[in-house]
DNA sequence: TTTCCTGCAAATCGTTTGCATTAAA
DNA sequence: TTTAATGCAAACGATTTGCAGGAAA
C-alpha cells in the first residue's frame, strides 16, 4: 500500500486546512466536533493514499490514540457525506477510503503483488467514456477504471514470475 | 438485473454445449460429475447475464431443484477454475458470476436504478489501457471499466430525477 | 440540560469451512 | 470399496446497529 504522506508542494501543508474545513462542515450541520472525529479526519485528510479501515486504525494507534471501530466507520461516513473523502471498492473484500483529490477525476493502477495503488488521469479516456454511455442511452453518473498488473518494483523483485490469475473477492 | 436467456442466433443453443464441456472438464480432472454440479452449471451456462448467488439459487428453485449454498459456491469455484465463468465484483457487496463471453474482453455499463448490466467492447479503449500501463512501467494483467448511470428505461420511468450519489458497498 | 456521541458487544451479510453422511467411479 | 461431494451448521471478516453511559453545545 502506497501511503504518500503530504508532500510539501511549496505551499502550507494541506492536511490541517482540510481538517479545519471538516470542523466547519460539522458546525454548519450542528454536529458536535468531538476528539474522535478530529483524530479520524486528521489521519485520512493528512495523507494521500487509499486506506482500509485497518490502515486507519493502525495510524491512530501509532499516534497513540484509540477510537472504537464503529466510530471510525461512522466518521468515515460523515467525511464521505461531506464530500471530503471517497469510498472505493477494488474488489478486495473491503473498502478503501481516499481523501478527495485535487484533480477532478482519476483512475487506478493496482499492483497485484504489493497492493500499491497509483493514480492517473487521462483526458481522452474521460471523453470516450461519456461517448460510450451516450451511445447506449445511459445518463452517465460516474465510472471507474482499474488496471491490475505488476508494478516495476515487484517485477524486479520477482524476476520473470507470471502474475497469478485473478478472481474477485476470493478470500486468501 | 438483465437476464438474457440464450437467444437462438441461428445455430444450436449454446448452453447444453457448454454444459457438456464442463462435464468433460470434470472427467479429465477425475472429479465426479454430480447432479448438483450439473444443475448449477446448467443454470449459469444456460443464460447470459451477471448473476449473484441469490439469483442462481432462485433459478434452481424455479427448476424445482435444491442445491445447498455451499455446493453452489463450490461449483462456481470449479466453473471459474475451468475458465468457463468469471467472477465479477461491482462493489455491490457481493459477487456476480458470468458465463465467459464469446468476445475476448468487454466492459460494463451498470444502471444505478435497476441494476441492469449491459456489456460493451471498445477496441480503442483496449489499446489505450495497454499504453497507460506501459507508461507507468506496469506489466498489465487485467483491468476493468465500469460506467454507472441511469439506463434509458429508468430515465423514462423516473422523469428527470437525478441519480443518487454512489458510495461503494454501503449496505442498503 | 438536552442532544448527540462513543464504545462495546451483538447482529448482519456474503462467503468459507468442518464434519458426518451420501454418492460417484 | 475407495474416494470425493454434499448439506448443514458453525465460523469468518467486514461492516452495521442497539444501547447504556459519556461528552458537546
Amino acid at each position: 500500500m502506497v501511503t504518500q504522506t503530504d508532500p510539501v508542494e511549496g505551499g502550507p501543508p494541506l492536511g490541517p486546512q482540510l481538517l479545519e474545513a471538516f470542523r466547519r462542515y460539522l458546525r454548519e450541520h450542528n454536529l458536535p466536533v468531538t476528539a474522535q472525529r478530529e483524530q479520524v479526519a486528521g489521519v485520512i485528510l493528512g495523507a494521500r493514499g487509499h486506506f482500509s479501515v485497518e490502515d486507519i486504525e493502525r495510524k491512530l494507534r501509532e499516534r497513540g490514540t484509540h477510537v472504537g471501530k464503529a466510530t471510525v466507520y461512522r466518521t468515515l461516513d460523515l467525511l464521505a457525506q461531506s464530500g471530503m473523502i471517497t469510498a472505493r471498492d477494488f474488489g478486495e473484500g473491503f473498502r478503501r477510503y481516499e481523501r478527495v483529490p485535487g484533480q477532478p477525476h482519476h483512475e487506478h493502477l493496482i499492483c497485484l503483488r504489493c497492493g500499491k495503488v497509483i493514480e492517473f488521469a487521462n483526458e481522452r479516456l474521460e471523453r470516450m467514456k461519456a461517448l460510450i454511455a451516450e451511445e447506449y442511452g445511459f445518463r452517465h453518473h460516474h465510472h471507474r477504471l482499474e488496471i491490475f498488473g505488476t508494478c516495476p518494483e515487484c517485477q524486479l523483485r520477482d524476476g520473470v514470475a507470471p502474475p497469478s490469475p485473478p478472481q474477485p473477492g476470493q478470500r486468501s
